[in-house]
DNA sequence: CTGTTAGCGCATTCAA
DNA sequence: TTGAATGCGCTAACAG
């Protein structure tokens, strides 16, 4: 391995020039400059970044914890979010997240990334407490939902508007009963979703009755979904909102296995917009998470609060894509 | 921050012996460990990496390089990766890789990562003889097209064997001709799928006549084949084998979109069997990639390259899972 | 503008 | 069995 030193030596100066050279420190005299350069070039020199770090505490690395990237909407957003990394010159380390998993994962990333981004994770009061002891800094895309005691600054869709036009839709078109699938588990960043959709309901006036569906696995995938649905008798609800694609996309399986035509007998309405759910059939309804853009102001935060910054969190619009999924119009019940 | 001096100052040891504890050397006295354990509980001391790392050169991460994680097939995979390194006492940092970026890459992965995995991408071979110069090995899962001079190490399916059994199927449903569609790009890791069932075809006797489908976009992408499908005119094959599972359901809804009733007028096969195909209309049948062995042996095999051990490429089955896509039997043309 | 030097936190050799 | 001492490659005073 060629380090400074032998950089140093082949230019004939000193190694405090080299790393001035590196580091665009103090008007190193461009002649001397050229020297290092082409020293560097002919010798085939790398920074050894572990070395640096040691000595500036910062590891230009975030880490990612994430639920489970076979999730389109998951993986979408992790990659917005190491393509905004990028631009600050961060690499990402990506860790899928369990519970289980929280006590080892303190000594995994203490030391080794300057932030932490969550995506819809929530941690223990004390896990938090710990990084912010240790000045590492975590935001959150998607708002936790067990965020009493220690809020975290967090990115995330204003859920209440985005339903009310979703539940406006539905109305006009005749919906009187509407269903929302949720995910079960209250550690699951989904249950916010669903607070602020009956919130939502409460706020277009109670005009609608409100039937929660809570599915068996509570696992907000497809298959969860699916089994729902499959177990469940015939609903009186025509029309069913979904916190997430996934189990959006498990429903319509589902009604199609069970013969309750889509959108005529119940209507699907998902919450984020993957590829996917204009790829069914029919295609699926759904509100656009507004993923780029919220990874990307995410990194911001991140790189704000690593700076010493204080940061508040933000909400986002989602706009309604609306497909065949909710296209036919009849005063239903 | 709390170091291993005050955790020797605090047990009133030595440096050396915290290390020893730490690293389960020499048999310490149990005495003087017990008291170590304790001065660290106490401290809630936190082994510093980097300084480890400085000192080792060993880092204790992987890096995967992706092309689209978007993708749930890569996503997937990357997912298993974690998982498997995480079992070794590795870390996984993601980065999604495009021939634009090789010399960035370079100097941002060297001094950084133990290893390297490819999904799929095939590395200049000046890039790749960076790494080799500074033992840092990788492995290829999908393997590489470009891969004349430089062999990489790789974990892929044994396609030929794989696509025989997708031919005889399609052939004793009465398909006479079909279509093969692919990335277009020489550089993608599918443009070997389809050489692979060139191979087949001709290994079942040249019994059907072969007509290659090239699309526009190349991208191996739900749009690509999409638009692609769209600006064909009626197609004289029955069958279109796809090599990935993106493509079948772009292939699928254009079908949709043209009014080609899949599989009366044209079956569909995808080679990977993403959740995605089980969910479309028709359900698309497709082999299926063996993405957790895949991702497993690949880690395997860096383990045993990084110990300096020479290890050899594996070419893995894959079943064929049939669905709706071409459940219809008629001999057609 | 450039050189000297002192650590960053840790693993390890060599003595004791 | 333990302690002292050295250096990994780099940054950043500080001193020329």
């Amino acid at each position: 391995m060629v380090t400074r030193n032998d950089v140093a030596r082949h230019a004939g100066v000193s190694v405090a020039v080299v790393s001035y050279v590196l580091n665009n420190k103090s008007i190193v005299k461009e002649e001397t400059r050229q020297k290092v350069l082409q020293a560097m070039e002919e010798l085939g020199y790398e920074p050894n970044h572990t070395a640096r770090s040691l000595k500036t505490k910062k590891n230009y690395q975030l880490a990612v914890l994430t639920n489970f990237i076979g999730n389109p909407f998951e993986a979408g957003i992790l990659l917005h979010l190491e393509e905004a990394a990028r631009r600050y010159g961060y690499m990402v380390t990506y860790q899928s997240y369990r519970p289980d998993r929280e006590q080892e994962i303190k000594t995994l990333l203490a030391g080794r990334v300057d932030g932490i981004i969550l995506l819809g994770q929530s941690l223990l009061a004390e896990t938090l407490s710990f990084f912010r002891k240790r000045s590492i800094p975590i935001v959150s895309v998607m708002k936790p939902v067990l965020d009493a005691e220690e809020p975290v600054v967090s990115v995330d869709v204003d859920w209440v508007p985005a339903y009310r036009q979703v539940i406006r839709t539905l109305y006009g078109l005749g919906h009187r009963h509407i269903a929302y699938m949720s995910h079960g588990d209250r550690r699951s960043p989904l249950e916010r979703r669903k607070e602020q959709f009956i919130r939502a309901m409460e706020a277009e006036g109670n005009l609608l009755y409100l039937q929660a569906c809570t599915h068996l696995e509570g696992q907000g995938k497809y298959e969860s979904a699916y089994q729902t649905m499959m177990s469940l008798s015939p609903p009186d609800y025509s029309a069913v909102v979904c916190a997430n694609d996934l189990m959006a996309i498990g429903t319509n399986a589902a009604c199609r296995a069970r013969k309750w035509a889509v959108p005529e007998r119940l209507s699907i309405v998902g919450s984020e917009n993957i590829l996917m759910v204009s790829e069914t059939h029919p295609p699926i309804a759904a509100l656009e998470y507004p993923r780029s853009l919220a990874a990307g102001m995410a990194v911001e935060k991140l790189m704000r609060m690593m700076a010493g910054e204080a940061d508040a969190s933000k909400e986002l619009d989602a706009p309604f894509v609306e497909r065949q999924s909710l296209q036919v119009i009849s005063v239903k019940h």
